[in-house]
DNA sequence: CGGTATCCTGGGAGATACTG
DNA sequence: CAGTATCTCCCAGGATACCG
């Protein structure tokens, strides 16, 4: 039987709003919770999403969701394999939250232009 | 003269969202951003709010809220040393989004027990 | 009081190769 | 297609001590 590993947030006890980052705000969460919002992908559709990432980054971020019980894994007993990803209710619970940040971080990318480098 | 750092989110062009979990998404951020909702607070009330953090790493968290314009940081000029630390109306910009993700992360921990880690 | 200055460590994340 | 399996690197964050 499994031994269950310490929640990530154990040691920020009584602080909600630090559970809540810590379970969306993981490297492409954020990115996935919200593309998901509009439909299952699948594996091959997220990672286009998450240019650059290595497959093993993504797999962790995802099932991280799926523990957190964000996100639904589906795997079709076909071949080539297929597997959907998809939100679960308390997923969609994101839905007003993930707009929200998605909005605030365009003004504030808008007001805060990267600097090119300056040189020495 | 000051050489400019790369913004930490630099490397995830076109993501606003990513780009707002960066900015709140430090160990203490949160947290710090949340109170200072109520108004201004010194550096040893933020410092009591984070519970056996060092002062290297509650520094370095407020004053990247300030670099990213969130967060300001007055000194009086008294002895001993006072120092204020406040939100920017951009910081306050945050306010709607900061008790979403509280009241959420209250919502999940309760759905989310804890488990004690389980006897091999 | 409100910080610096050092030193150190864990694990988050990258790169690459392989597989059912 | 949808992942494992290794190996490695980096730096956010911790611990401790000291200072104006």
């Amino acid at each position: 039987m499994l031994t269950k590993k310490k929640k990530r947030w154990d040691d920020i006890p009584g602080c909600s709003l630090e559970a809540a980052l810590n379970v969306i705000g993981g490297k492409w969460k954020g990115v996935f919770l919200f593309h998901l919002l509009d439909g299952t992908m699948r594996f091959n559709e997220l990672s286009r999403l998450a240019q650059g990432a290595s497959p093993r980054l993504i797999v962790k971020q995802l099932r991280e969701l799926e523990e957190d019980g964000l996100v639904n894994r589906k795997v079709y007993a076909v071949v080539p394999p297929k597997v959907e990803y998809s939100l679960t209710e308390e997923g969609h619970s994101l839905h007003n939250i993930l707009h929200a940040l998605s909005e605030w971080g365009d003004l504030w990318v808008d007001n805060h232009p990267v600097e090119p480098v300056t040189k020495p």
